[in-house]
DNA sequence: TTGACATATTCCGATACAGGAATATATTAG
DNA sequence: CTAATATATTCCTGTATCGGAATATGTCAA
């Protein structure tokens, strides 16, 4: 086995530098695929490679406008991203608020000692 | 070549199930590698060639206690992933805005052809 | 020192990915 | 209908994994 299919989750499909720089580009707005094409500097077979993993976990969505392809961001799917990640903000939180206590007490022991 | 080194980079690190599971398990605190194989049952070489890819992005710290070696979780260093989604949260903020601005429009409109 | 325990590393096979090149499939224009 | 444009797909190669098994390294205990 390898690593787990980047077609089926979330996490695997933003792994990618080459697919964030296009959901970047896309947080712009909708874009054709040439547009992409031009503004990441890619060759088009990728960025239409990229798109076809995105659009399979739900990041982009498409529409037809003649014979371009309009792709658009669907930021709404990053949210099992931001929900595992929300937990360890917490504990991060949670250690600073350690730290806080750790020096609250300091202080008191000082001023105590000062009197 | 393939899929950028998982050593690298936080999200290819995080990419991988098995990993964030790891990472979960050490959010209740520092463990031994002993522990998270029972926790998780996973293979003792596995959780240490995972435990290696999370600390080469420093994702997580060893401490050596007698024989045994405490993992702990170092979430600052979840920081590049949030901070690239939080430019999303942003994104789906504003369409929430939008979406606000649209319903206000409407009911000004209602309220004019009901006057 | 020897042996038991805890962890890390190496070797292996299978898989799956990225990226390039070539080609296929629309769709519009003339 | 034919040519041109826009995008998608297929074929290929090299490489980077993951997971298992075996082994190496390190540390304590008697």
């Amino acid at each position: 086995m390898a690593r787990s299919s980047t077609t089926s989750d979330v996490f695997n499909a933003v792994a990618e530098a080459r697919r964030r720089e296009i959901l970047d580009t896309l947080s712009a707005g909708e874009k054709a695929v040439g547009t992409i094409v031009e503004d990441l500097a890619m060759s088009q077979p990728q960025v239409s490679k990229h798109l076809r993993v995105l659009s399979e976990v739900g990041l982009v969505s498409c529409r037809a406008e003649g014979r371009r392809r309009l792709y658009r961001l669907e930021p709404a799917r990053l949210r099992p991203m931001h929900d595992w990640l929300a937990r360890y903000e917490q504990a991060r939180d949670e250690r600073l608020d350690r730290m806080d206590d750790y020096l609250k007490d300091l202080r008191e022991k000082e001023n105590r000692s000062d009197s």
